[in-house]
DNA sequence: TTGATATTACGAAACACTTCGTACATTTGA
DNA sequence: TCAAATGTACGAAGTGTTTCGTAATATCAA
């Protein structure tokens, strides 16, 4: 299951705030150029699409995402490493790193858990 | 320019091979379930788009790409970075470096980079 | 109460991607 | 030579995504 580049702005949503009303959503995206019922419309579909669950007891239905964020970035790590890395993790690694310019911190982060790794 | 699956797939063959003709790339694919001319329509869209340019002096056409797979992996990474991992680099790594059983060569390789980096 | 506001549901339009059929032109070989 | 094979061009259908308008319903406030 591969959420679209809409849902995912939704789900980021989603994960950070827990449960949402569709408006809380819309405005927290406040897309300028995006009407409320776009915002509505997308939620209802990733309903069917069972990216999201709700309750709907009360009249405004609070939703909350039905899979995780790591779940979903594994999923996009994987396909893309797959699809343009040929497979190829460390060549990934080795562009993210050299690419974006991490702070020493997270780096020296990065090193240790490098480590670990090499120890096992 | 991002651009799609089925044109990834395509590009894969041209970098792969430097020079093709729409037949032997769609034979490199071949996909069993897809015509002839579905791969020929795919690259005309692609060279409208910019993304591969063509000789057409001699009947059957040589198709050559037109933007670097460098370019594509990072412009593809970045976009993951900003709509997946909130700009975090570091997390993407160490979740790239964790899900994949990488080799000890590889995982070696990556932090002597990292320590070019850190010193730098 | 009743009119304004907020909410959901839903159909449909606009667009992009993938797929194929068909028309037409060129090459090849029997 | 001329029929078969090969190649390009292109329209159109099918599907998925994003967008919105409108209708129906519920809530709220004066």
């Amino acid at each position: 299951m591969k959420p679209t580049t809409s849902e995912m702005e939704i789900l980021q949503v989603l994960w950070e705030k827990k449960s949402c009303s569709v408006r809380e959503v819309h405005e927290s995206l406040n897309k300028k150029d995006v009407g409320y019922t776009t915002t509505l419309k997308l939620m209802q579909i990733m309903l069917e699409k069972g990216l999201v669950v709700r309750d709907s007891s009360s009249r405004s239905h609070i939703y909350t995402a039905n899979i995780t964020e790591e779940q979903t970035q594994t999923s996009f790590l994987d396909k893309m490493i797959d699809t343009v890395y040929h497979g190829s993790t460390s060549r990934l690694v080795m562009q993210a790193l050299g690419h974006s310019n991490t702070s020493k911190e997270e780096l020296a982060a990065i090193r240790e858990y490098l480590e670990t790794l090499e120890k096992s």
